[in-house]
DNA sequence: AATTGTGAACCTCTTCACAGCT
DNA sequence: AGCTGTGAAGAGGTTCACAATT
């Protein structure tokens, strides 16, 4: 299959609450305009995204949104459950446990590491957590895909290393540092700090034209 | 000036991390070249980014950390001050709340609001929880700036709407959900789920060849 | 009549490659 | 000799526009 653009992946996925949103609503089909305005993008764009992986809807009508969501959720792989690796049990990883979203879907949080002494061997809620130097047979034992890395900069690339090492595959980053990773391990970032500094940003740039 | 893409202002800040990072190790000067190792890129990259905004290296010698460091902080608006409300108090609000690393640079949580009767009127830390519908006058009391939403899908539109009206240009948006804003307003979206999908995506891909 | 699916055109971002400076 | 700064080339992503279909 041809190569599918990261940008395209994340608009599915924008898709994919839009059409669950719609189902909940009891609204069975839609067109890519209104798909399209209720994400603030264009329809040929929602069209084309789709192209790559199929014709899912039918000329004059739209797409149901039932048949469209189930579609998306396949390509997503939503239809599986993941296993997922917490890494860092401090202020982020808390609220990441606690994150209702994700286990409406298939993450599954499977196993949560730290290396404060004070804290390993205590549980949260169902979870004992365990030293990250445990990582390579907790991973085995608990079948883990995904890991979440919610430590500090430094010792973010360390812990990847191991975890890589283990066996896991994806990762998604919390800590505000580039990791590096072999080839055909995913990794993807999410870091506030940028984000702030981006509004920050275009906030300056304003009060300068102002 | 021209208009400059995300992009370019996402990397400006991974080179700014870098930058500093590179100062608290005590090194000095660094070339493009090693800049781009760091974070997986090219060099090129590194000095097209830059080029934007002026000329800030030595030919034959590379740029000043500190030097360099300063000029992107000013470019990114790091050298003035950011008045945040932060509306939703919920797990991930508190998580924010506590988050470190936005303390160190120029952001300041002023106000938080909520719309949980329980909870408006208590105080977090310093912090007394407003309640939503008094975001207009604490806004102008406090001079807010930046908005976090950390509130649910379904009621957040509803909120930046009111603070889009009080004043408020910039909105950090973790709800999963597209906001619309007026030209000119600034949003920048965190959606784990998002991330965790595209991941799921690649994991699918990965399993279906192997 | 309405809306999809898609090749072609367009636009934007990245990389190349080298002149110019230290 | 080494590295920046940048115009030009190349790659990649988005939008157009229309034939095909219901």
């Amino acid at each position: 299959m041809q190569k599918i653009s990261d940008p395209t992946i994340s608009r599915l996925s924008t898709y994919y609450r839009t059409l669950s949103r719609l189902v909940d609503q009891e609204i069975y089909t839609i067109s890519s305009e209104k798909i399209a305005d209720i994400n603030n993008i264009t329809s040929a764009q929602v069209r084309k995204d789709l192209s790559f992986f199929g014709s899912f809807g039918k000329r004059g009508l739209g797409y149901s949104t039932e048949k469209l969501r189930a579609e998306i959720g396949t390509i997503l792989g939503l239809d599986k459950k993941w296993n997922i690796a917490l890494v860092g049990v401090g202020n982020i990883g808390r609220a990441l446990l606690d994150y209702a979203e994700f286990k409406t879907q298939g993450f599954f949080i499977k196993a949560l590491f730290d290396n404060d002494k004070t804290i390993v061997g205590t549980k949260i809620g169902d979870y004992r957590i365990h030293h990250i130097d445990d990582v390579c047979s907790v991973s085995k034992k608990e079948n883990l895909e995904i890991a979440v890395i919610a430590v500090p900069a430094k010792s973010a690339q360390a812990v990847v290393d191991s975890l890589v090492e283990c066996g896991v595959q994806a990762f998604l980053n919390f800590a505000s540092i580039t990791i590096k990773v072999p080839a055909g391990i995913v990794v993807k970032n999410e870091n506030m700090s940028m984000e702030l500094e981006a509004l920050s940003y275009h906030l300056s740039k304003n009060k300068k034209r102002g």
